[in-house]
DNA sequence: CTACGTCGGGACGCAACCGTACCGTCGTCG
DNA sequence: CGACGACGGTACGGTTGCGTCCCGACGTAG
């Protein structure tokens, strides 16, 4: 018989606090404070930190979302893209997002919930996104659908959620068409195609700098 | 007279710790006791958690890496997957980079840091390799460096440090071909050409599914 | 060889949270 | 309308980390 406008309010708190501390600083007691809420009725609803956090995001991030078929690959791309920058733009998911991704290489408990609630989602839109291209004749069939993914999410990922750059009028148009245009060049997944094209590069990596143990550049 | 020997081996201390825990978590206590060192040592040589962070992270980050001429865009562009990917797999920088990627959403001081060691560096990285493949006739003039940059750099970070998805044999050269496809299709970026192909899309946005506080889709 | 400064270690008071227990209050079910 | 249960609040002992101070030991520069 817990009070469902109480759970809503711890619920809210915790996306916030989540926002503006991240999860390894988290605190129930600030939660608690938050929420306007003794610590007794968070003990009562969830039994850990992590367990809470685990539930209110895969709640929150767990839904299926319908892709409109707009008869080409560029398209589907576009509306694909803005959805995706809508939701990265978004202040609270804007921080939590990256702060959880950087929170799951250390806790696979995290990394199940996300992997389960967004990056299955994700891998079924892509593969849905593939097929129409392929049934349309716009791209060749037999294209790794996690690279897909990766081509056309990492972009923007990249731009909203790591660099935190702003976000031009004709942006994701340009980007949607650039996608299509690398979707179309990946060659198939059996690797048959050779890729000898004149730049081809020697396997002996370049010089790193010297140093042994730093690697920190991206 | 602080002993270098010493230094160093806090600065791999922090790292590690870093990396197991994250900067929201890392405690100086547990940075000397990773390090066998008192205290003392550390705030000998720095006055907080976060310039202490700092320092280290931009000496290990701060460096510029010269980038081989392959004599073609799709050749340097795999040189430099090639470089990134043994960068993002290395496991500290795998978990150190996300986490302080997140922390810098919150922190400016972090943000600024990680924009003039890391960023600036992708940045004038993008622009030498969009000359060279100008230069060549590989591509018209006029994109946006940073657009190519998120095409470029999104990808393998999202696969790598987010998705952590391992890297199969071919992946790099794959993803070189179809970013230098990509890269050839973005429009000029005087947004003077029309993308009027046939999905354009309205800019009605597609339903997001109704609920309004619940962006954490990605 | 002496003297100075850094070393690791330990102790300090203070603050924040942990998870639990116990209040008196209030709303709601029966 | 009575009893049950969730509520906010407070307090608890325990843990962790802060930033500072002092110690005796060591090593290096002069």
């Amino acid at each position: 018989m817990l009070r469902g406008e109480i759970t809503d309010a711890i619920r809210r708190a915790v996306m916030k606090e989540l926002a503006a501390v991240g999860y390894g600083r988290l605190s129930i007691e600030a939660v608690a404070r938050r929420a306007g809420v003794g610590k007794t009725a968070i003990y009562r609803r969830w039994s850990s930190k992590l367990e809470m956090v685990l539930e209110i995001v895969s709640r929150v991030a767990g839904q299926s979302l319908p892709l409109p078929d707009t008869g080409s690959l560029r398209g589907d791309l576009e509306v694909l893209l803005r959805i995706l920058a809508r939701a990265l733009r978004h202040p609270l998911a804007s921080q939590i997002i990256p702060d959880l991704m950087a929170e799951a290489a250390r806790n696979p408990q995290i990394a199940g919930t996300l992997e389960e609630a967004l990056r299955a989602n994700q891998r079924d839109i892509g593969i849905l996104l593939l097929g129409r291209a392929v049934d349309r004749g716009e791209l060749p069939s037999g294209a790794d659908p996690d690279e897909a993914v990766d081509l056309i999410v990492g972009p923007l990922y990249w731009r909203l959620a790591v660099a935190r750059t702003p976000l031009p009028e004709a942006y994701v148009p340009r980007l949607a068409a650039a996608i299509a245009a690398g979707l179309g060049a990946i060659d198939p997944v059996p690797s048959g195609g050779g890729f000898g094209g004149a730049g081809r590069v020697p396997d002996g990596l370049p010089p790193q700098g010297g140093n042994t143990d730093a690697p920190l550049r991206t």
